[in-house]
DNA sequence: CGGCATCCGTGACGATACTG
DNA sequence: CAGTATCGTCACGGATGCCG
């Protein structure tokens, strides 16, 4: 764990950054906005962090009340980390920091690694931004995640893999679509018209998508 | 400088963090919002931070695009740090991270450096959501600064010291009235009603502000 | 004197190996 | 599965020196 290694600064956002500012930080309560999470799947979806790193940061977060360590009821009984409601406080903070950085993903280069869900939290904002809620069930061609658009607060915002229940609409679309409606390149409703977006579902989201 | 270690994820807000996730980075950006500045204004409103590091992180930001280096023109000519387009565009990032940040800020350590222009973030963001709008001279104990309310995208959104021209209003109050604010516990015309700020200047946002 | 570059000690990081 | 142990490397922080 760090000895809390501070800026000293009587400034919030030096603040923040005492808590969140270490490297892989941010990115962990990325993955753990989608849900309680293990170790390894963490690791597994955190490409580049040593095992080391990713004990340390755990700890600091739960120290620093960000997350918390919770042992699954049986069967399956694993430790699971999970985002308190203040490490889910930090959604606006990935989404400036994704909303900037999203011109810089222009080109995939071939070291980088690739996540369905990783799209979540842009997708997120820009249906949110379009004024939709509900459950949606997005399927990419590098897997699955579910968005819980306009339920800010509770739980967690978003999750891999399929919708656990029956979702208000569900799109397959290709990443370059993905990445441009959550620029704001491209609404939502003109990726449909464009028929880069297959919409299906019976919700009233899906069928106002549909017929724009 | 840095031989630009990368996430190497196909992630907006990893590829965000590449470029700003460094330590030091993000708060040289907060200083740099104020406008162009010296080397050593930086050094000496950074405190903690080593001479090598600084001299590395703005020579990162030039590469990448987030600053550069100018000449000014005599007399007192000295080379000045300033943000580009791209770098003033992290200003919600840092909004969004004072923001958050917010609630740490209740006790003041003795360890912890103070700079007035530190609070103009958070107070601009006060602002900006109250609907003001105009040129704002604040004068904390720590000092001044001036805020461009709701005058997003060209140039600087704060400065240290008064205002350049005649403000709309002026401001005078305490860092914990300014704190308070800032995370809005309290409304700042229900600040001007608790007497714990006083406002002067003839704009009609120093009107506004009176008669609440 | 402002604007760095250099040197050095310490700590953080990344990779691999290993253990309960 | 969920980490801990070890180790080489690199980044950071502090001091000092250099150069216009």
């Amino acid at each position: 764990m760090s000895p809390r290694r501070s800026y000293d600064q009587y400034c919030s956002a030096a603040r923040a950054l005492d808590l969140v500012g270490d490297r892989w930080t941010l990115l962990i309560v990325r993955e753990l906005l989608a849900g309680p999470r293990r170790y390894t799947d963490l690791h597994a979806d955190l490409p580049g962090v040593s095992t080391d790193v990713l004990a340390s940061r755990l700890k600091d977060m739960e120290r620093d009340g960000l997350a918390t360590r919770r042992r699954l009821p049986p069967p399956g009984a694993a430790y699971v980390y999970e985002l308190t409601g203040r490490g889910r406080e930090l959604l606006p903070v990935l989404q400036a920091l994704g909303a900037w950085g999203a011109p810089d993903l222009g080109e995939r280069r071939p070291t980088d690694a690739v996540r369905a869900h990783w799209f979540a939290l842009p997708l997120l904002r820009a249906l949110e931004g379009e004024g939709s809620a509900g459950l949606v069930e997005v399927r990419l061609d590098e897997g699955e995640f579910h968005l819980r658009v306009g339920e800010a607060g509770e739980g967690a915002v978003y999750g891999e893999g399929p919708a656990p229940v029956e979702p208000d609409a569900r799109l397959v679309l290709g990443v370059e679509t993905c990445t441009a409606v959550a620029q704001g390149e491209l609404s939502l409703p003109d990726a449909v018209r464009a028929g880069r977006v297959e919409v299906s579902g019976e919700g009233t989201l899906a069928k106002a998508l549909r017929e724009a």
